[in-house]
RNA sequence: GGGCGAUUAACUCAGUGGCUAGAGUGCUACCUUCACACGGUAGAAGUCGGAGGUUCAAAUCCUCUAUCGCCCA
């Protein structure tokens, strides 16, 4: 059979068999047992926007990697595989094509129609999603498989909710959004794209109130948006003008000093404007600040509306006047100011949800927001109080959706309280690890930190750059921002808060309603002006009241919804932020809070204990390793924290590893919709899953980012197009073809235009890897024949088998230790050096005569055997289909393999343990030895190739050398003459030179090759040595006699260079020899 | 604007103070040798972004600077 074995890898035939038979022995399922080491990693949920790209591949296989790892080190592995709804994404997708191809928006046709429409969406991608993950061979167990929405999480995400708003961390307040007028919905800061517009500065005085006669009667502001002048509640400016420009001169000074001769005059003029101010501007600014201490105020033309002078620091007076507008309703930076000045000035909204503008705009009220600014400028024009507009570049943000201008809108959101909380909180509470910290955010901190110690006995620690990430997530968590987790949204879990004004009496029922609810079943409060909760019971006043009430689970919803609804309570139309739901993940997913009685739907396994062993969430939380990009650090990572500390009193896992960005050529992140995504099932059509499996290993370093060129492959002429260096066509993701000059899209969004597939030709070294890998099997099983495992002694072996046990136990260490270091690159790096290399390059070279040997046969199949199957085992986490499928030919050829003893493998390889690392069999001295052979070789090779004799031609060669080195090749004689093929080979102290042979001098040895010379070629090959030697001889002579290096530098480094110094000259006395011969 | 990081061969990347700076791809020459041409052998190719500093010694540490990327505002 195994001499039909075709000389190519059949990937997709493989990949096909070999996954289903993964599936049907149940390797790949986690199921509790009574083992104490497991191994376990969530996987970061992609969301079911849309199809996988090469960046979710990395992830996936990473995860893949260190699992399968740990599977073969004997760990019961967990992989938890699922899905996010991604509540925004999402619906934005499945909004924007409704509106595209039915022309129709949310409203028509309403919450329930938009949630069918998303989870139709939901299931074709998540199907896809899966296929995608199965086809690069992800081993997670599907049957565990979950969705942020279904019934597990739900559960969850609801007795999460209830718990944080039980302990008085969850409150209701005012924030500014992004609001989108055209599709009336708030939208997140990543849809919003940025362009940079032609646009105006102007100008604008507003007038002082009561001026006296030393006073200015004006200040004078200016604004890129005069029409938001309306919601001006305040004037700032800075409290110390003076210090603050002299500051500005400084800080422009100690530019000016460091500037190259070109940017001064440019420089110099700035700091002359500056300059300029303390004269121009700057006793304005002073009696401004002294008008302002005075409470003095000015007017809002237009509204006639009387404003106070505020002294912030946002103000600066190296710029336009000194002097700012506060608008604190529609713009971020003036929010902040507001929230400074909170007891002295008001905030204003002036808009209506679809952008008109509202009754406080007052005579400009129910107008567009586009026409008031129009009107407002003529306005201002009129009353001669427009000082002057200047052209400026301004950046403005859109809505990536509805293409309209964003608007920044005041509105109710509800919060997490992340920040410290007056006698701390409980984590973990009614668990067995309960601790006590300042606030949410500070545990997380405390939980990266190597001292801390979380009651199991954990801490978090970021890999390959622990230092790195940590000051990342610690940095954020640091400013413990309130963590705003409601949305606007109809997909997501639905915030489970009833609200509204109720009166007196109505508050009496629902009281008797929470005294009737069994113990803690329900959780009710009422706020005050200022969002604190306070307990109905001791609610004093008439009323009416605003209450709020939080319904822990939906059996008792449909008991209390009934005396709820009638007293004018509502439940809260909004969704949960998608992070609050993926932050349970570690443990939502293992049937918190009861997996007994988690509903985890058909065909799914079972959560609870089974078979005397614990249930999942007792078996694997906390986990082991969360494998992600760096990009949800914040996002994501630091909530998960919070949430596993604060519910389950632990961390959700102790190593964090966080892996390479993929670029494209341009180094611009992948993404689908920027049209310069590989699908991975597109590379998995054409390469197979473990080529790119290969490539994304080898590439995964320690650095952050990865760039893949990517190519489109033209539907014109099938050639390969580079997408960083081809021409734009119309659009960004089309592109012209460089043959035919004919445009393609990447993307498909123009459809009368042929939609190219893209792909890299970085994934061609994972192709040749796998045929290399295929072949040397394949020889491997020709060469085996009727091979049957019997112990051998290691003193059978040749020294040929004992150089390449010797470097092959040097690889498995290597391996080992590089997946230990979260270093991919490093560990598939040292497997396919040795088995490329050294296993592939030089063993099987050495072998193949003794292979034909009936005699010599029995030895050299055993070490072949022994060296393949672990060869295959180091390679499996990486590649495991391919490894999984010569496991299977090997085993028929071969079902035992050993050397004194039995390797011990499971039949599949999936389940067979990593290779111990054989430490006996490594010996210095062979490896030196073989240096030495290989030396030699390339040598002779060498010269062949200077003299162009065909590699197949027979010839003679005499080394001369030192006494014991001639010895070591007393016993590698036959290996040099078979490597190099010679029909003869001298080898001596005193060997004379053959009178017709080239000559290469290879550190103290002589190497003559006879019947070929050239007298010049000799001559030009020894001077070029000569000079090379002379160079490194006088670099080292300096160091040499240099004293401060014979004093300061370490004994070690000086005895080296010493070594290295008599060696070069002895080599360059042998070459000067030489040199003297042929002139 | 703040933070983090990158810049090394034509390309993609290793290399955290000490041999002549490495790998893979690509390139050049030769070789269809009975595992593999998705292969083999040999080779060419780098002032380590720039400037300054620390050190006996710098791609590596420090400062500044340019360019690019990411996260946050």
């Amino acid at each position: 059979m195994t001499k039909k074995l075709s000389k190519h890898y059949d990937f997709s035939r493989a990949q096909e068999i070999v996954y289903k038979s993964w599936l049907d022995n149940g390797s790949m399922s986690a199921l509790p047992d009574e083992r104490k080491n497991r191994y376990v990693i969530m996987m970061p949920l992609p969301n079911v926007t849309g199809a996988l790209h090469m960046g979710h591949a990395m992830d996936n296989i990473m995860q893949d990697l260190f699992i399968r790892w740990h599977r073969m080190l004997g760990d019961n592995t967990l992989w938890m595989p699922g899905a996010d709804h991604a509540g925004i994404a999402t619906q934005a997708v499945v909004e924007k094509r409704l509106f595209e191809l039915e022309g129709k928006t949310r409203h028509d046709i309403g919450r329930q129609g938009l949630i069918e429409r998303i989870r139709a969406w939901k299931d074709q991608y998540l199907t896809r999603i899966i296929s995608q993950q199965q086809g690069m061979g992800c081993s997670c167990d599907w049957k565990l498989h979950r969705f942020t929405m279904d019934e597990v999480c739900t559960r969850a995400v609801r007795e999460a909710f209830f718990r944080f708003f039980k302990d008085g961390l969850v409150f209701r307040g005012n924030r500014l959004v992004n609001w989108d007028c055209h599709l009336q919905t708030a939208i997140s800061d990543d849809e919003i794209v940025h362009e940079k517009i032609k646009g105006h500065f102007w100008h604008v005085r507003y007038p002082v109130v009561d001026p006296e006669s030393n006073e200015p009667d004006y200040v004078t502001v200016a604004t890129t948006r005069p029409e938001t002048m309306l919601g001006d509640t305040a004037v700032a400016i800075h409290p110390d003008p003076e210090g603050a420009l002299n500051e500005a001169v400084k800080e422009i000074e100690g530019k000016l000093k460091l500037a190259s001769k070109k940017d001064r005059p440019e420089i110099e003029s700035e700091l002359e404007q500056i300059k300029k101010r303390f004269e121009t501007h700057l006793p304005r600014l002073l009696k401004l600040v002294e008008m302002t201490r005075q409470k003095r105020m000015v007017v809002l033309p237009l509204l006639e509306r009387k404003i106070p002078l505020i002294l912030d620091e946002w103000a600066k007076p190296e710029l336009g006047s000194g002097c700012v507008k506060i608008t604190p309703a529609h713009d971020a930076n003036d929010y902040e100011v507001w929230l400074k000045h909170r007891q002295e000035i008001d905030i204003i909204n002036l808009l209506n949800p679809d952008g008109t503008y509202n009754e406080n705009a007052g005579p400009y009220a129910g107008l567009d927001r586009f026409e008031v600014r129009k009107r407002v400028l003529t306005d201002l024009e009129s009353r001669g109080l427009m000082e002057n507009v200047e052209d400026r570049e301004i950046e403005i943000g859109h809505s990536d959706r509805s293409k309209t201008p964003i608007e920044l809108y005041l509105s109710k959101q509800w919060f997490i309280k992340m920040g410290d909380v007056e006698g701390g909180i409980l984590f973990g509470a009614g668990t067995k690890k309960q601790f006590s910290a300042p606030g949410l955010a500070q545990a997380a901190i405390d939980a990266v930190n190597p001292e801390w110690k979380s009651p199991g006995g954990r801490h978090l620690i970021f890999h390959p750059d622990p230092e790195r990430y940590a000051s990342t997530y610690k940095n954020w968590l640091a400013e413990k921002r309130d963590w705003c987790i409601s949305r606007q949204l109809w997909w997501g879990h639905q915030i489970p808060i009833w609200h509204g004004l109720v009166k007196r009496e109505q508050l009496n029922d629902i009281q008797s309603l929470v005294l009737n609810s069994e113990g803690e079943r329900l959780w009710s409060w009422i706020t005050d002006e200022e969002g604190n909760l306070v307990n109905p019971a001791e609610v004093s006043g008439s009323g009416p009241f605003n209450l709020l009430v939080c319904i822990r689970n939906k059996e008792e919803e449909k008991k209390i919804i009934p005396t709820l609804e009638p007293a004018g309570l509502k439940r809260d139309p909004d969704v949960l932020d998608t992070w609050f739901s993926s932050a349970l993940w570690p443990f939502s997913t293992l049937g918190w809070p009861d997996p007994e009685s988690a509903d985890v739907g058909k065909g799914r396994r079972f959560l609870g204990s089974q078979s005397g062993h614990p249930h999942y969430l007792d078996y694997y939380y906390p986990g082991s390793c969360l494998v992600t990009d760096r990009g949800i650090i914040t996002l994501w990572v630091a909530r998960m924290l919070i949430m596993g500390l604060y519910l389950q009193g632990d961390v959700p896992f102790t190593d964090c590893f966080i892996h390479a960005t993929i670029q494209d050529g341009k180094g611009e992140r992948m993404s689908k919709s920027k049209g310069n995504g590989i699908d991975p099932n597109d590379m998995v059509a054409e390469y197979g899953a473990d080529a790119m499996r290969y490539v994304l290993c080898d590439m995964q370093t320690g650095t952050q980012d990865i760039r893949l060129p990517v190519q489109a492959i033209s539907p014109y002429t099938g050639e390969r197009v580079d997408l960083a260096t081809a021409k734009h066509g119309r659009t960004i993701f089309t592109y012209i073809c460089p043959r035919t000059g004919k445009e393609f899209d990447v993307l498909g969004t123009i459809k009368e235009l042929p939609k190219a597939k893209v792909t890299s030709d970085r994934f061609d070294a994972g192709r040749a890897f796998c045929t290399k890998l295929w072949n040397a099997t394949r020889f491997a099983l020709i060469n085996l024949g009727q091979y049957e495992y019997k112990p051998i002694l290691l003193i059978d072996l040749e020294s040929e088998d004992r150089w390449i046990l010797s470097r092959l136990s040097r690889a498995i260490e290597a391996v080992t230790r590089q997946l230990k270091q979260y270093n991919p690159s490093a560990a598939i790096g040292a497997a396919r050096n040795f088995f490329w290399s050294e296993l592939c390059d030089w063993y099987l070279e050495f072998i193949k005569p003794r292979l034909k040997d009936q005699h010599k046969a029995f030895v050299a199949r055993t070490v072949l055997a022994f060296a393949i199957d672990l060869v295959l085992r180091l390679f499996h986490p990486f590649v495991p289909f391919i490894t999984e499928s010569l496991w299977e030919m090997l085993n028929e050829q071969a079902p035992v393999r050993g050397l004194e003893e039995e390797l011990t493998h499971t039949g599949v390889l999936i389940s067979s343990p990593w290779p111990d690392s054989f430490k006996r069999f490594q010996s210095k001295n062979i490896e030196g030895e073989f240096d030495l052979i290989q030396q030699v070789i390339r040598s002779i090779r060498n010269l062949r190739v200077r003299y162009q004799v065909p590699p197949a031609t027979k010839l003679e060669a005499v080394i001369k050398a030192r006494g014991e080195l001639v010895e070591r090749f007393g016993h590698s004689n036959h290996i040099l003459k078979n490597m190099a093929n010679l029909n003869k080979l001298t080898v001596g102290e005193d060997v004379k030179r053959p009178a017709l042979a080239a000559l290469q001098v290879e550190g103290d040895m002589e190497i003559y090759l006879k019947g070929v010379l050239n007298p010049e070629k000799e001559k030009e090959k020894l001077m070029k040595q000569k000079e090379q030697l002379n160079r490194n001889l006088e670099s080292i002579k300096k160091k040499l006699s240099n004293q401060k290096f014979i004093h300061k530098a370490p004994r070690q480094v000086v005895a080296q260079e010493k070594k290295r110094l008599e060696d070069l000259q002895t080599q360059l006395e042998l070459v000067n020899r030489n040199l003297k011969v042929f002139s």
